[in-house]
DNA sequence: TTGTAAGCGTTATCAC
DNA sequence: GTGATAACGCTTACAA
């Protein structure tokens, strides 16, 4: 623990005061501070000792300013949903915890029209070295664009490749969807309902060609009636099941592109006293907490959220992270999701 | 949308390039910058317009060294729950939004023994104005000390006062806990189960208190038998139900101090094919994303977190918000909690 | 290897 | 009301 010294005039101690004390000079100060090469082992020990024992601590705004540079960055998200959220953002701390860097968060109003200009302001005013684009906003070009133009860095978290890889962290939705409903297809099912994300999304598009996929190469294809729309909200799924589940032939198995559709549907179907899995078997996305808490548990895909975070910093500020960054693994900035199988899976009915 | 320009040389323009442009020295538009009275209205539209015209933003760093204080403030958390850290901290932007505040967000392992010397170093790094501390870690009196120890502010946030009204925005969890319980008696209840949250958090005993104070009210008692002990996690909800639902004569109705062990012991109904709520009432806390995701529906205690962060960013920095910060109601800083009955509450068979 | 001087972009002081 | 000048705490030249 720092000791508790102030310092002359009870105020922080500054690097005058650890030079004085050390008796050099400031700039020999701000080297042992930076990790310059160029000290002999006996000043830097003489420096180290007088930081320890006034308690100095650099002053960020200082170094900030005298660099042209400081030492945020940001993460822009629009709460796609909050475990997410806070989930990626520990993987960007673990990432950042020894470096210099402090992390901004930022939720963005992808439903404004000032969505930008609050992006633009909030990029203006705080300068941060670089931003973090969670889905769905990662997936607006123009935001991309308007950092760009700013000389803010960005990376953009997808489920897909958005960006070259130098800008994007991707996961492999469409892979990881269509093994789970060729684990349904193997389980014998054959009428296969899906619940679609929004349009205009990404994630719901490669979800769907992901599905669509392992229906093609079992030869099979998705019917008009078992395709539900959605926008990846509770009520999305209470609706989607209204329609699946009173059908005349409804499906035995239906995939939800999230986990929060997933629970609508479950629920409408306990409603209508359908049994899941035994009757019905749903596959959700995203791993939420939802997906444990419902019953019965949701199988359900989950993505490297906080290993994402984490690769996300190291692909951002690469330089300010020390030399362990770069060897974090796979260049291509594509990591795996995976199939968590619980207890709303079972063979259909008759199998 | 600001201008683009980017001054003479291609960079960020500064506040020199305001001052020549507009014909005044620099004094004079850090006035305008900081809303000075004393300015000609004339002087005060040359600034402005000079700084329209080149898109001019103050450089945070620089004001904050020359004000020898920064403009940050920080919210502490150690991920309680998801949708509470991310609505609480959309409360505090709300609040901020005008300001020239930014918020830093800082997780805390409150197991690991380094917990407080981490937040000491963040604090002593990055030198918010002040912190805000979302429970459980603001129950930790030494964190307190710590943050006035450093001559950081602090507010905390609780279930029940645990500081003076300038340091502390409470719920009154006890109260609506009571209620909600009252309207488990009025439905007929008499057999009443309790799930406790971890032994040493305040939010818990608040709970049992208004939990047991209701049912003193009515003249009962909280048998041992419908005690269960718990610690907040889905598993304590499991382990909670299994005791309870398998008694010789089971509750009617039981409290869960948290969604998330509500639903752990509504799943256990289910799998036991106990009717909720035909058979089985059932109450939780916090309006999680889980009370509605869950089936059916939970009845629940909804904090206002948002409007909780709002209050709590008034309290912490009302000097930086302008003149409307203060006149937000209640001094005593206690905000009301509200009882939201869905579907998981009936009268108890027989009735 | 270390020190000196100048400057980063802003505000405070104190004259005018 | 407004402006020169000196901070603020640090880093980058460049010199020694």
């Amino acid at each position: 623990m720092a000791a508790q010294n102030k310092g002359p005039g009870g105020k922080q101690p500054t690097i005058n005061d650890v030079a004085a004390l050390a008796g050099v000079s400031k700039k020999t100060v701000s080297r042992v501070i930076n990790r310059s090469e160029f000290l002999t082992d006996k000043t830097r020990a003489a420096v180290e000792k007088a930081i320890e024992q006034l308690g100095f601590v650099p002053n960020p705004q200082a170094r900030a300013l005298a660099f042209r540079r400081n030492f945020l960055i940001a993460l822009l998200h629009d709460n796609p949903n909050a475990q997410t959220v806070l989930n990626f953002q520990r993987g960007v701390l673990d990432a950042i915890k020894d470096s210099d860097l402090a992390l901004l968060v930022r939720p963005v109003d992808r439903g404004s029209d000032k969505m930008l200009e609050d992006v633009r302001t909030f990029l203006e005013k705080q300068r941060p070295i670089g931003a973090m684009l969670l889905p769905p906003i990662s997936e607006n070009d123009d935001l991309a664009a308007l950092c760009e133009d700013l000389g803010v860095r960005y990376v953009r978290i997808g489920s897909a490749r958005i960006d070259d890889a130098k800008h994007c962290i991707s996961s492999n939705d469409r892979e990881v969807v269509a093994e789970a409903v060729r684990g349904l297809l193997a389980f014998g099912h054959r009428r296969i309902g899906f619940v679609r994300g929004p349009v205009g999304f990404r994630s719901a598009a490669e979800r769907e060609e992901g599905f669509r996929e392992a229906l093609a190469q079992a030869g099979l294809e998705l019917a008009a009636e078992l395709y539900a729309p959605g926008n990846y909200r509770y009520t999305a799924g209470i609706e989607a099941g209204e329609a699946l589940l009173s059908l005349s032939a409804p499906p035995t198995a239906v995939f939800c592109s999230n986990d929060e559709m997933a629970a609508g549907l479950m629920s409408v179907a306990h409603s209508k006293g359908i049994k899941v899995p035994g009757e019905l078997s749903i596959i959700g996305f995203d791993d939420s907490p939802t997906a444990t808490h419902i019953w019965p548990a949701l199988s359900t895909v989950r993505w490297p959220i906080r290993e994402m975070g984490i690769r996300a910093a190291q692909t951002l500020v690469p330089d300010f992270l020390g030399p362990g960054a770069k060897a974090a693994g796979d260049e291509s900035n594509v990591l795996a999701s995976t199939f968590v199988e619980r207890q709303s899976v079972a063979a259909p009915p008759g199998r």
